[in-house]
DNA sequence: CGCTAATTTGAGTGACTTCAAGCACAGTGG
DNA sequence: CCACTGTGCTTGAAGTCACTCAAATTAGCG
């Protein structure tokens, strides 16, 4: 079932094919053995960067497995994360259309497994398939318009909307396992690079929602306890 | 050089195709012919809608001349405004690619005229010219990367920084005339809505960057007089 | 090796400061 | 004359600073 190359196993596209919303879906069998052929994989431990804001890559990369955030670097270096990656996911192919540098860091935030393919196989691919091409231009603009969302929340909203309204999105993301915790282990100071605010801040309002038994904490465990009362907060 | 149709005078694509950044540079003449045959046209005066936000559009539209802004209205009907369209630029492709609901307002700036393309149209151009589909594709990509910057900045930066910022943007969009006054010009409001602050702030923060020599004011007429002096403050 | 000691990292609190929003009102000019 | 601009004042939300505490890592050492 699956392959070894390089010393080192590579999972097959096959497996992460399973995930609906999976880029290659539209592939014919003999591009998607193309892919698969061509790409490279390797796994990175929390913490790890796959590539950095700034820096030119030449391909980009599908995560087979773990959790990849994304985020730029602000002023004095304070994180501003703009989206995670998960299974299924490809990061990196904005810099590779557009041909300019990686615009954001990714960093590994729950041990991961990534392919990595080379840009001229994407280019390919575009040319070669209108569906692939249609698929992409989809997700792209899909990621544009969450993006414009969340200009206007971070423009307009309190720091409090917009972190219950980051809960949502992470339990729209990562899902709640079967005593509604939330499957995602972020730091405070993570959190608050994703709302755009201080890590104190995400604290005591975390303690609020915690008091208004709208959640409930265990370390970086976060239990959702009144889903309607959070969206009513976040506006939404 | 201008044709007749519909008792109405529509503009030639080739017109719009001197503009550098025209999306449909890679077309072929009888690709060109096409659009260009099967295209409406009209004219908007100020503060006419385009199209509004949460409609659904066919089809998506080409600036031939004047300014449109772009915006989502947020809580209490705030607008946010998420950029500005000019010559040659396209507006609402995104939902015709993404198949979605539009997800932002249109709004006549500076009296417009504007071409009107069907959507299928667009999506057959992407199926039949992979050249076109891969620029179309830069385009959403650029406007990301840019989208990103901004969350970035907005949740990162002061007002008066931000300020500073879309100062020096209009100036990159729209240019400085002679007199290196701005070629656009926006109420204190809408210049608010872009920063993402209240209008009041923007008046005082205007007033004092005219104290320091940085811009002056005359009416809606901002004179660029410090060029670094602003990207100093815009910490860029 | 195993068991403290030492250091680092993250969570949490309180006091203080400041930026910017909101309100009310006064011009002003197209 | 109404929409826009401009100003003063007040208040509150959120950032900053300074610190404690707990847990987790790493180092040290018999």
């Amino acid at each position: 079932m699956v392959g070894i190359k390089n010393n080192q196993s590579i999972p097959s596209c096959e497996e992460c094919h399973a995930t609906d919303h999976m880029i290659f879906k539209d592939l014919t069998p003999e591009q998607l053995d193309n892919v698969n052929y061509d790409k490279g994989c390797s796994f990175y431990k929390r913490g790890n960067i796959i590539f950095q804001e700034g820096h030119r890559i030449n391909g980009f990369y599908c995560v087979h497995s773990g959790i990849v955030k994304m985020y730029k670097t602000g002023i004095d270096g304070k994180e501003q994360i703009i989206r995670f990656a998960k299974k299924g996911d490809i990061i990196g192919y904005r810099s590779v259309l557009s041909n300019e540098l990686a615009c954001t860091t990714s960093r590994v935030i729950e041990d991961a497994t990534l392919c990595y393919i080379q840009g001229d196989t994407l280019i390919t691919l575009i040319k070669e398939n209108p569906a692939f091409a249609m698929q992409l231009m989809q997700l792209t603009c899909k990621e544009l318009g969450e993006a414009n969302n969340y200009i206007t929340d971070i423009a307009q909203k309190t720091v409090r909307e917009r972190l219950a309204e980051i809960l949502l999105l992470l339990k729209d993301t990562f899902d709640l396992d079967e005593n509604q915790v939330l499957q995602i282990s972020l730091t405070r100071e993570e959190l608050a690079n994703m709302v755009g605010t201080a890590t104190e801040s995400v604290i005591r309002l975390l303690s609020e929602f915690k008091q208004d038994k709208l959640i409930e904490l265990q370390g970086r465990k976060i239990k959702i306890l009144n889903l309607p009362g959070l969206k009513k907060i976040a506006n939404f």
